[in-house]
DNA sequence: GCCAACGTTGGC
DNA sequence: GCCAACGTTGGC
């Protein structure tokens, strides 16, 4: 039996689609679709129900991890790669043999004071992850358990900082 | 807006 | 199979 993954990162430019609008999307849920990297659809396609994830805004100011989503659909084919409409359109995907998959994500909540890539950069426990690496563009990806609970560590302590000055900054 | 890093494409 | 050219990503 293969190990089971748990923990996920999941990137989103917050104009094309924000935690807010997962916020407020019918049933707090989303097709997770568009995705056109062979190693990303891979990760999808690992992806089990119950699966946790970090929800990232990329190209935001600044860049931050928001919030906390989670699987509730197993991969499925992604309906856009076979729409000529949709910017996402793959013409030499046949739906006999679909190449591109999407899961279902549902809000779990949105952290009160994003968790910043520059503070991740500053932490030890993160030196691996892959989010971190130099030239990493890679728009779903595992987190180890450890990373998982220090960015949840770090989302707590911003959020339990505030208004408090006796908790020093770092 | 810049540009480094990356993935894909296609000529050879 | 190689690799130059190209388009995209995403931090800065």
């Amino acid at each position: 039996m293969t190990e089971r993954r748990r923990y996920w990162l999941l990137k989103s430019e917050p104009e094309a689609f924000s935690i807010h609008d997962l916020a407020r999307a019918p049933k707090q849920t989303t097709a997770w679709d568009g995705v056109r990297n062979y190693q990303a659809r891979n990760f999808l396609r690992a992806m089990q129900i119950g699966d946790q994830v970090l929800f990232y805004h990329s190209n935001a100011d600044p860049p931050s991890v928001v919030g906390v989503a989670e699987v509730v659909k197993a991969a499925y084919p992604d309906a856009t790669q076979f729409d000529r409409g949709d910017a996402h359109y793959d013409p030499s995907s046949h739906p006999d043999q679909p190449r591109w998959d999407m899961v279902d994500v549902r809000f779990v909540r949105q952290f009160t004071v994003p968790v910043p890539l520059d503070l991740l950069r500053k932490q030890v426990g993160l030196k691996r992850m892959e989010l971190l690496r130099k030239g990493s563009r890679l728009s779903v990806q595992p987190v180890r358990q450890e990373e998982w609970k220090e960015i949840i560590r770090l989302a707590r302590r911003r959020t339990s900082r505030r208004g408090s000055e006796r908790i020093p900054q770092q």
